[in-house]
DNA sequence: AAATACTTGACAAATTCAGTACGGTATTTT
DNA sequence: AAAATACCGTACTGAATTTGTCAAGTATTT
């Protein structure tokens, strides 16, 4: 349950092709293809909206390739996913789209409400910089009412 | 992103509204279907492999219905959903089941691993107790490497 | 001008989801 | 015993979503 899509997989992977090259070394689709072993047309649909989001900008021309817009310890997973999938909603009338017509009378809306803020907040605190260096934000769980 | 299915949507629902009739009231497929307003067929499928996963048990004839296998405070949201949807697997090769070619070569593994932890971890903290009285556990951040 | 790269939109096969339909079986009440 | 009530199980299907591919551009640098 509560699987990822693979745009939102795929689009992670590519963005820490991308981190490699980082500040100033331009990566093409090609590279970014041969490594994380995705197809170069599915890889511009993806790249294309990150860029669209301004999460990345691209250089034409032979040497260019995509660049990351900001530093990798100010990119966060929830940024790129949300661009790919957009925002965590763990029940359709979750998403601001939408809309809940028993809001009042469902008893599950809290909880899948705060599930939701809980995954967010913590696809928040992982940026790429963490993603390359493999250290994860640990969590210490604590009652509190 | 990350969207649970109807299924475990229903059957939490379900299991709340089975929750009221604890310890000694059966309560109807039909009751169920009218207070949640999910179709009496469907609602067979989900409460029969709740059925087949103990729990919760039937009680036939007139004045029978389903009642809890345990007390409310015994059974979490994630025994819930893990019979409707399978463990928690952010990717499918997450997924027991499947498998991963490149987990030594995927820089997200890790992430994605850990991720599906905390959400499961969030899902065995709620009851149908907590359910019912609208408490959730609270969760405190802090980094720790 | 050629080479290299990115851009855009349409399209389609495959999978999953959400739910229905139907034909049972079991138990209790009258 | 029969009727009423309730649960059991399988098969099927229409719709939506996912996961890509394909084709034909446009832009920039060497």
């Amino acid at each position: 349950m509560l699987r990822l899509s693979t745009k939102g997989q795929y689009g992670v992977r590519a963005m820490f092709e991308i981190a490699r090259g980082y500040p100033d070394n331009p990566v093409t689709i090609r590279k970014i293809s041969e490594r994380q072993d995705v197809s170069v047309a599915y890889l511009e649909q993806i790249l294309n909206k990150l860029r669209k989001a301004g999460l990345i900008k691209s250089v034409k021309g032979p040497g260019g390739g995509y660049l990351l817009s900001r530093k990798p310890d100010n990119i966060s997973i929830a940024a790129i996913l949300n661009e790919l999938e957009g925002p965590v909603a763990i029940t359709s009338c979750l998403n601001p789209d939408e809309g809940c017509v028993r809001i009042d009378s469902c008893v599950t809306h809290l909880l899948w409400k705060e599930l939701g803020k809980q995954v967010e907040a913590f696809l928040k605190t992982i940026t790429l910089r963490n993603l390359a260096a493999g250290d994860f934000v640990k969590i210490r769980r604590r009652k509190s009412s």
